[in-house]
DNA sequence: GCAACTTTGGCAACCGATTGCCGAGGTTGT
DNA sequence: ACAACCTCGGCAATCGGTTGCCAAAGTTGC
């Protein structure tokens, strides 16, 4: 298996009777060769089944034409959308995206980083563990995007979380509620804190009082602790962290006789595919997230400045649904 | 940013007084340099932060330490558990995992292989979309491993669908169904057609008649068209070719005002995230999605013969939840 | 008709590792 | 004490492209 040896460059500069220079400059710098030179060559690579050899080119060039995708936790759903978004945006560029899972841990983030060190143009960090200081170092390594956290002046692609929240107070606000626990994600998250900052700042103005349990690694499983830390904070809504959490919370909420939304309302973030089949189905704050993705992978070709600004900002949209209703208050 | 040059071989080599040869052994040859020699270089390395470039790595010994996953549809969350499993074989084996999408579409699965020709070991083709021919001219120029696609003599990993679809029939026998509908995937799937073989051919046996409507592109939205070309054909029970597609026929089927289960039971395969959630949660064929995963790694890295068979298959088992019950006639 | 310039292809160095081969120095056997 | 052998480091070729520089051929201007 896989043995026939492939053709090279010099194969194909051979069979088209030029030097290899030449072969190389008629894929690779329009209007070098003669049109009649460049026919030849493409016609003899097309008959050899020519594929130029992506490290050979890269040894020498500098250019992988390929792009790392950090995700923090490849099995939260939320991804899906943003691998989408920059998978697609990669590929019309010509580029392939290499996915990497960090786990949740920042050694492993680390490590992967390190490992895929000189074998890709730049790196896409979703949601990354790392601390600031360690962010700037790598920033003055490689071409970096940031992907729901910002540290300028590194270029970044985040969900806005101000107006995005504002709508969670008001609809919360609206609803009656008075008393609402915000369950937080892990400590090194930079969305958790920045939904806790947008959220608690705007508390007061809605006259809702806000209290932060947790914090809960974002999953499913964990939402059990998180409903049990909402109750005992004697609240009437609960915003989680993010949708898996919710869920989880509802569930949880549920199994222990508390109604949903009757008793408790329950809001996440992310808007991932599950929450629209939950029983009841989640209130939550949606996300672009394809196009997040594909506008990542963009800062990432094309350097901010011209055409982009470094630091993006993308507007996020409550999505009501019946998780969420009047609170006992109203 | 990102442009202190790396340091090389030869750096370290300088640094620590031995030629270029030396260092290079002194990682990748055990016992070929003294122990003494050796800790100088790995100092020496250590103090200039040097990272070996897998490019050059990669053209010299033809070594690339990177595997592709070919997914079908990376929004499908059966994958999710899949690309967990290989992700983790492969970095503890030291390889990197990239992760690509064919959108549902031969031509991009095609393109795509196309593309990472020469810079990967090997690809892990899960639920291809493409022929047997294609598939076989394949394995003649790269390491191939399938999953969720049995064709010998490439190595593959399937979850065995006998003793799965065996347990469907069983349990919708017992439930008292009799008139039974399977909604199939795509024309290209090959599991969608194993299913109907398992399906079909045990149907007989367990008093069931087995009506085929089909096929839909899997996805949730087609549920809706599934479950009116299911009622169409006037039965108890449909099983749908994966959880997405369940999904959208139970959803629909609530929509038409048919009860789940009472008046119709709904069975699904792959067991996703999602299909507990939903109401009522999902009778669905479970399946070891991160072992598969991780074998087809491991059938990869280290060639079928000694240590593994060619053609793995892994058991599944049918996961009871409740949009499952007595059928009409029981 | 000749100088100046432009177009186009080739030569050869280079990217950073790996690896076959060689030989200096040390070890072992008799 | 000498041959045979082993250990271990270095030299240099090699992988398959890219690219700076050069020169031959063709164009243009006066």
């Amino acid at each position: 298996m896989g043995s026939v040896p492939e053709p090279t460059i010099y194969d194909v500069a051979t069979r088209a009777g030029v030097a290899a220079s030449t072969v190389s400059r008629a894929f690779g710098v329009p209007g070098r060769v003669s049109e009649r030179t460049r026919q030849k060559v493409v016609a003899a690579a097309e008959e050899l089944g020519y594929v130029p050899n992506p490290h050979a080119r890269a040894l020498q060039s500098g250019k992988h034409a390929t792009i790392a995708l950090m995700l923090a936790d490849i099995t939260n759903p939320y991804f899906f959308e943003l691998i989408r978004g920059a998978e697609q945006r990669a590929r019309v560029a010509g580029n392939t995206l290499v996915i990497v899972n960090a786990e949740e841990s920042r050694r492993i983030e680390f490590e992967q980083i390190q490992g895929l060190t000189g074998a890709v143009d730049g790196f896409i960090l979703a949601a990354s563990r790392l601390s600031d200081d360690e962010l700037r170092a790598l920033a003055g390594k490689h071409r970096l995007v940031l992907l729901d956290r910002e540290l300028p002046p590194i270029p970044s692609v985040v969900r806005d979380m101000r107006g995005g929240c504002r709508q969670i107070l008001e609809h919360l606000s609206s609803l009656g509620h008075r008393e609402v626990a915000y369950c937080s994600g892990p400590p090194t998250s930079w969305m958790s804190a920045e939904r806790w900052a947008a959220l608690s700042g705007g508390a007061e103005e809605h006259g809702l009082t806000l209290r932060r349990v947790g914090p809960y690694a974002p999953t499913v499983a964990n939402g059990a602790v998180a409903a049990d830390g909402a109750l005992r904070a004697g609240v009437t809504a609960v915003v989680a962290h993010n949708d898996l959490l919710a869920i989880g919370i509802v569930r949880r909420l549920r199994d222990r006789g508390v109604a949903v939304p009757e008793d408790v309302s329950v809001v996440g973030f992310d808007d991932i595919f599950a929450a629209e089949l939950l029983e009841p189905p989640l209130t939550t704050l949606g996300a672009p997230g394809a196009q997040a993705g594909r506008l990542a992978v963009e800062l990432l070709l094309d350097p901010p400045g011209r055409h982009h600004p470094a630091q993006l900002r993308l507007p996020s949209d409550l999505v009501i649904r019946r998780s969420s209703g009047p609170g006992s208050g109203g």
